[in-house]
DNA sequence: AGCACTGTTTACAT
DNA sequence: TATGTAAACAGTGC
Protein backbone atom coordinates (compact mmCIF):
# COMPACT_ATOMS: atom_id res chain seq x y z
CA UNK A 1 0.00 0.00 0.00
CA UNK A 2 1.86 3.54 1.07
CA UNK A 3 4.91 5.13 -0.25
CA UNK A 4 5.70 8.35 1.45
CA UNK A 5 2.60 10.24 -0.51
CA UNK A 6 0.25 8.23 1.29
CA UNK A 7 1.86 7.90 4.92
CA UNK A 8 2.33 11.64 4.71
CA UNK A 9 -1.27 11.51 4.08
CA UNK A 10 -1.87 9.60 6.80
CA UNK A 11 0.08 11.50 9.75
CA UNK A 12 -2.23 15.01 8.40
CA UNK A 13 -5.50 13.10 9.17
CA UNK A 14 -3.85 11.45 12.32
CA UNK A 15 -1.86 14.55 13.85
CA UNK A 16 -5.37 16.65 14.91
CA UNK A 17 -7.27 13.45 16.02
CA UNK A 18 -4.56 11.96 18.48
CA UNK A 19 -2.35 15.26 19.48
CA UNK A 20 -2.87 16.31 22.85
CA UNK A 21 -4.41 12.75 23.77
CA UNK A 22 -3.53 10.76 27.11
CA UNK A 23 -3.32 6.68 26.35
CA UNK A 24 -5.75 5.33 28.70
CA UNK A 25 -5.97 1.58 27.24
CA UNK A 26 -4.35 -0.56 24.89
CA UNK A 27 -5.63 -3.76 23.88
CA UNK A 28 -3.08 -5.64 21.58
CA UNK A 29 -5.59 -8.36 19.25
CA UNK A 30 -2.40 -9.74 17.22
CA UNK A 31 0.91 -9.65 18.90
CA UNK A 32 3.00 -10.04 15.30
CA UNK A 33 2.40 -6.44 15.10
CA UNK A 34 4.47 -5.63 17.71
CA UNK A 35 8.52 -5.34 17.67
CA UNK A 36 11.13 -5.10 20.16
CA UNK A 37 9.19 -5.63 23.49
CA UNK A 38 6.62 -8.40 24.78
CA UNK A 39 2.78 -7.74 24.03
CA UNK A 40 2.28 -6.64 27.83
CA UNK A 41 5.33 -4.89 28.18
CA UNK A 42 4.77 -2.81 25.27
CA UNK A 43 1.36 -1.76 26.44
CA UNK A 44 2.49 -0.96 29.93
CA UNK A 45 4.90 1.56 28.63
CA UNK A 46 1.70 2.94 26.27
CA UNK A 47 -0.75 3.96 29.33
CA UNK A 48 -0.63 7.73 30.55
CA UNK A 49 2.01 8.45 27.70
CA UNK A 50 0.07 11.56 25.76
CA UNK A 51 0.91 11.75 21.84
CA UNK A 52 2.32 15.11 21.58
CA UNK A 53 2.06 15.12 17.92
CA UNK A 54 2.66 12.79 14.73
CA UNK A 55 5.71 13.08 12.48
CA UNK A 56 7.29 11.29 9.31
CA UNK A 57 10.38 9.98 8.12
CA UNK A 58 10.38 8.08 5.51
CA UNK A 59 7.42 5.51 5.15
CA UNK A 60 7.45 5.11 8.62
CA UNK A 61 5.11 6.96 10.95
CA UNK A 62 5.97 8.54 14.54
CA UNK A 63 3.91 9.01 17.13
CA UNK A 64 5.76 11.75 19.44
CA UNK A 65 5.15 10.73 23.31
CA UNK A 66 5.72 12.25 26.49
CA UNK A 67 8.45 9.72 26.62
CA UNK A 68 9.74 8.39 23.72
CA UNK A 69 8.13 7.30 20.31
CA UNK A 70 5.93 4.99 18.70
CA UNK A 71 7.14 4.24 15.37
CA UNK A 72 4.94 2.34 12.94
CA UNK A 73 5.36 0.91 9.61
CA UNK A 74 1.88 0.00 7.20
CA UNK A 75 4.01 -2.09 4.79
CA UNK A 76 1.38 -3.50 2.47
CA UNK A 77 -2.06 -2.65 4.24
CA UNK A 78 -1.54 -1.42 7.09
CA UNK A 79 -4.29 1.72 8.39
CA UNK A 80 -4.78 3.66 11.07
CA UNK A 81 -8.79 4.65 11.43
CA UNK A 82 -9.83 7.25 13.91
CA UNK A 83 -13.39 6.79 16.21
CA UNK A 84 -14.48 9.23 17.75
CA UNK A 85 -15.73 6.40 20.46
CA UNK A 86 -15.13 2.91 21.22
CA UNK A 87 -16.02 0.68 18.54
CA UNK A 88 -15.92 -3.03 17.92
CA UNK A 89 -12.31 -4.43 16.54
CA UNK A 90 -13.47 -5.94 12.55
CA UNK A 91 -11.87 -8.80 10.84
CA UNK A 92 -8.60 -7.44 10.63
CA UNK A 93 -8.34 -5.10 13.74
CA UNK A 94 -4.89 -6.00 15.54
CA UNK A 95 -4.42 -3.15 18.32
CA UNK A 96 -6.83 -0.54 19.39
CA UNK A 97 -5.80 2.97 20.99
CA UNK A 98 -8.13 4.56 23.76
CA UNK A 99 -8.14 7.64 24.67
CA UNK A 100 -8.96 9.34 27.59
CA UNK A 101 -11.47 11.74 26.24
CA UNK A 102 -13.60 8.11 24.91
CA UNK A 103 -11.96 8.49 21.25
CA UNK A 104 -10.17 5.22 19.98
CA UNK A 105 -7.56 4.90 17.35
CA UNK A 106 -7.71 1.51 15.58
CA UNK A 107 -4.37 0.10 13.48
CA UNK A 108 -6.39 -2.66 10.98
CA UNK A 109 -4.14 -5.18 8.59
CA UNK A 110 -5.19 -7.75 6.45
CA UNK A 111 -1.79 -8.61 5.81
CA UNK A 112 -0.40 -8.65 9.27
CA UNK A 113 3.07 -6.94 7.46
CA UNK A 114 2.54 -3.14 9.75
CA UNK A 115 4.95 -2.93 12.55
CA UNK A 116 5.15 -1.17 15.94
CA UNK A 117 8.07 -0.42 17.85
CA UNK A 118 8.74 1.41 20.95
CA UNK A 119 11.68 3.77 21.23
CA UNK A 120 13.16 5.79 23.35
CA UNK A 121 14.73 9.64 22.14
CA UNK A 122 17.89 8.90 22.41
CA UNK A 123 17.21 5.32 20.46
CA UNK A 124 15.10 6.50 17.77
CA UNK A 125 17.61 8.00 14.90
CA UNK A 126 20.56 5.93 15.56
CA UNK A 127 19.19 2.26 15.67
CA UNK A 128 17.31 0.47 12.99
CA UNK A 129 15.04 1.05 11.08
CA UNK A 130 15.60 4.80 11.32
CA UNK A 131 19.27 4.95 11.02
CA UNK A 132 19.47 2.69 7.80
CA UNK A 133 17.23 5.21 6.06
CA UNK A 134 18.81 8.32 3.59
CA UNK A 135 18.13 11.86 3.99
CA UNK A 136 14.43 12.78 3.59
CA UNK A 137 14.10 13.19 -0.35
CA UNK A 138 13.57 16.71 0.23
CA UNK A 139 16.21 17.65 1.78
CA UNK A 140 18.47 19.91 -0.34
CA UNK A 141 21.80 18.08 1.30
CA UNK A 142 19.86 14.88 -1.32
CA UNK A 143 21.87 16.49 -4.17
CA UNK A 144 22.93 15.00 -7.88
CA UNK A 145 25.89 15.19 -7.16
CA UNK A 146 26.24 12.60 -3.80
CA UNK A 147 23.45 10.09 -5.62
CA UNK A 148 25.95 10.02 -8.58
CA UNK A 149 29.16 9.39 -6.42
CA UNK A 150 27.01 6.37 -4.34
CA UNK A 151 25.76 4.72 -7.95
CA UNK A 152 28.93 5.20 -9.58
CA UNK A 153 30.13 2.54 -7.27
CA UNK A 154 27.40 -0.03 -7.64
CA UNK A 155 28.33 -3.05 -9.88
CA UNK A 156 25.66 -4.05 -11.76
CA UNK A 157 22.59 -3.20 -10.08
CA UNK A 158 19.61 -1.93 -11.90
CA UNK A 159 18.52 1.85 -11.42
CA UNK A 160 15.28 0.60 -10.31
CA UNK A 161 16.49 -1.29 -8.05
CA UNK A 162 18.94 1.23 -6.17
CA UNK A 163 16.05 3.73 -5.88
CA UNK A 164 13.97 1.64 -3.80
CA UNK A 165 16.18 0.86 -1.49
CA UNK A 166 15.53 3.49 1.44
CA UNK A 167 19.33 3.87 2.19
CA UNK A 168 20.21 5.55 -0.73
CA UNK A 169 16.69 7.03 -1.84
CA UNK A 170 13.49 7.49 0.56
CA UNK A 171 10.29 7.51 -0.34
CA UNK A 172 9.77 6.18 -3.33
CA UNK A 173 7.85 2.46 -3.94
CA UNK A 174 6.92 0.39 -6.60
CA UNK A 175 4.38 2.93 -7.97
CA UNK A 176 6.46 6.18 -8.04
CA UNK A 177 9.69 4.67 -8.82
CA UNK A 178 7.77 3.49 -12.18
CA UNK A 179 6.49 7.00 -12.86
CA UNK A 180 10.23 8.68 -11.83
CA UNK A 181 11.74 6.63 -14.53
CA UNK A 182 9.34 7.22 -16.96
CA UNK A 183 8.97 10.97 -16.53
CA UNK A 184 13.21 11.04 -16.13
CA UNK A 185 13.32 9.20 -19.89
CA UNK A 186 15.62 6.21 -18.04
CA UNK A 187 15.21 2.67 -18.74
CA UNK A 188 14.56 0.73 -15.29
CA UNK A 189 17.43 -1.85 -16.00
CA UNK A 190 19.76 0.31 -16.97
CA UNK A 191 22.80 0.17 -14.41
CA UNK A 192 22.56 2.79 -11.69
CA UNK A 193 26.43 2.94 -12.65
CA UNK A 194 26.05 4.48 -16.21
CA UNK A 195 23.75 6.91 -15.62
CA UNK A 196 25.36 10.27 -16.42
CA UNK A 197 25.16 13.32 -13.44
CA UNK A 198 22.64 14.56 -15.76
CA UNK A 199 20.71 11.81 -15.73
CA UNK A 200 21.02 11.16 -11.99
CA UNK A 201 19.13 14.83 -11.55
CA UNK A 202 16.26 14.20 -13.77
CA UNK A 203 15.88 11.14 -11.72
CA UNK A 204 16.39 13.54 -8.83
CA UNK A 205 13.98 16.07 -9.72
CA UNK A 206 11.13 14.00 -11.04
CA UNK A 207 11.50 12.01 -8.00
CA UNK A 208 10.89 15.24 -5.76
CA UNK A 209 7.77 16.32 -8.33
CA UNK A 210 6.06 12.87 -8.40
CA UNK A 211 6.01 12.61 -4.62
CA UNK A 212 5.30 16.12 -4.17
CA UNK A 213 2.05 15.95 -6.79
CA UNK A 214 1.08 12.62 -5.51
CA UNK A 215 1.08 14.43 -1.77
CA UNK A 216 -1.42 17.41 -3.13
CA UNK A 217 -3.33 14.40 -4.34
CA UNK A 218 -3.54 12.20 -1.53
CA UNK A 219 -1.99 9.60 -2.55
CA UNK A 220 -2.60 6.71 -4.60
CA UNK A 221 -5.68 4.28 -4.40
CA UNK A 222 -4.39 1.59 -6.70
CA UNK A 223 -6.37 -1.54 -5.30
CA UNK A 224 -7.12 -1.18 -0.97
CA UNK A 225 -5.17 2.04 -0.19
CA UNK A 226 -7.22 4.69 1.90
CA UNK A 227 -6.92 7.74 4.07
CA UNK A 228 -7.77 7.37 7.59
CA UNK A 229 -10.98 8.93 7.00
CA UNK A 230 -11.90 5.86 4.51
CA UNK A 231 -11.34 8.26 1.45
CA UNK A 232 -9.25 7.84 -1.91
CA UNK A 233 -6.40 9.54 -2.85
CA UNK A 234 -6.66 10.85 -6.65
CA UNK A 235 -3.01 10.61 -7.49
CA UNK A 236 -3.44 7.14 -9.91
CA UNK A 237 -5.58 9.24 -12.42
CA UNK A 238 -2.60 10.76 -13.43
CA UNK A 239 -0.04 7.51 -13.62
CA UNK A 240 1.93 7.31 -17.20
CA UNK A 241 2.97 3.37 -16.71
CA UNK A 242 2.20 1.97 -13.92
CA UNK A 243 -1.17 -0.37 -13.96
CA UNK A 244 -0.69 1.31 -17.78
CA UNK A 245 0.54 -1.83 -19.46
CA UNK A 246 -0.52 -2.32 -22.92
CA UNK A 247 -2.10 1.42 -22.81
CA UNK A 248 -0.28 3.93 -25.42
CA UNK A 249 2.26 5.97 -24.17
CA UNK A 250 1.52 9.47 -23.50
CA UNK A 251 4.85 10.96 -25.32
CA UNK A 252 5.12 7.91 -28.38
CA UNK A 253 1.64 6.41 -28.40
CA UNK A 254 3.15 2.84 -28.37
CA UNK A 255 2.11 0.05 -25.37
CA UNK A 256 3.84 0.23 -22.41
CA UNK A 257 5.50 -2.73 -21.66
CA UNK A 258 5.50 -4.62 -18.33
CA UNK A 259 8.19 -6.85 -16.94
CA UNK A 260 9.82 -8.57 -13.74
CA UNK A 261 12.61 -6.69 -12.33
CA UNK A 262 14.18 -7.88 -8.99
CA UNK A 263 10.91 -9.51 -7.70
CA UNK A 264 8.45 -5.94 -8.70
CA UNK A 265 6.07 -5.54 -11.59
CA UNK A 266 7.69 -3.03 -13.33
CA UNK A 267 6.14 -0.74 -16.03
CA UNK A 268 7.58 1.13 -18.81
CA UNK A 269 8.14 2.44 -22.50
CA UNK A 270 11.02 0.81 -24.20
CA UNK A 271 10.97 3.61 -26.75
CA UNK A 272 10.74 6.46 -24.22
CA UNK A 273 12.64 5.07 -21.51
CA UNK A 274 16.70 4.05 -22.46
C1' DA B 1 -8.82 -25.56 -8.12
C1' DG B 2 -4.57 -23.78 -8.21
C1' DC B 3 -1.35 -20.39 -9.16
C1' DA B 4 0.34 -15.76 -9.78
C1' DC B 5 -0.05 -11.30 -8.30
C1' DT B 6 -0.22 -7.25 -4.85
C1' DG B 7 1.60 -0.36 -2.80
C1' DT B 8 7.32 -3.26 1.81
C1' DT B 9 11.00 -4.75 4.27
C1' DT B 10 14.50 -8.00 5.96
C1' DA B 11 16.75 -12.47 6.78
C1' DC B 12 19.43 -15.41 4.50
C1' DA B 13 22.19 -17.54 0.68
C1' DT B 14 25.45 -16.94 -2.75
C1' DT C 1 30.44 -6.42 0.65
C1' DA C 2 26.90 -6.47 -2.66
C1' DT C 3 23.13 -8.37 -4.77
C1' DG C 4 19.35 -11.66 -5.52
C1' DT C 5 15.66 -14.52 -3.58
C1' DA C 6 12.28 -16.06 -0.39
C1' DA C 7 9.37 -15.18 3.30
C1' DA C 8 6.19 -12.76 6.41
C1' DC C 9 0.19 -12.98 5.22
C1' DA C 10 -4.40 -12.59 3.18
C1' DG C 11 -7.14 -11.59 -0.61
C1' DT C 12 -8.19 -11.21 -5.51
C1' DG C 13 -8.26 -12.44 -10.30
C1' DC C 14 -7.30 -15.48 -14.07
Amino acid sequence: MPELPEVETVCRRLRPFVSGKTITAVDVLDAKIIRGHEPDIWTQQLLGETIQDVERRGKFILFKLTNGYLVSHLRMEGKFYPHGETVSPVKHTHVVFTFSDGSTLHYNDVRKFGTMELKTNEALYVTPPLSLLALEPFDPNVTAEALHERMKRMNVRAIKTALLDQSIFVGLGNIYVDETLFRAGIHPTRPAATLSLEEVEAVRQEAVAVLTEAIERGGSTIRSYTNPDGAAGTFQETLYVYGQTGEPCRNCGRPIEKMKLGGRGTHYCPHCQT
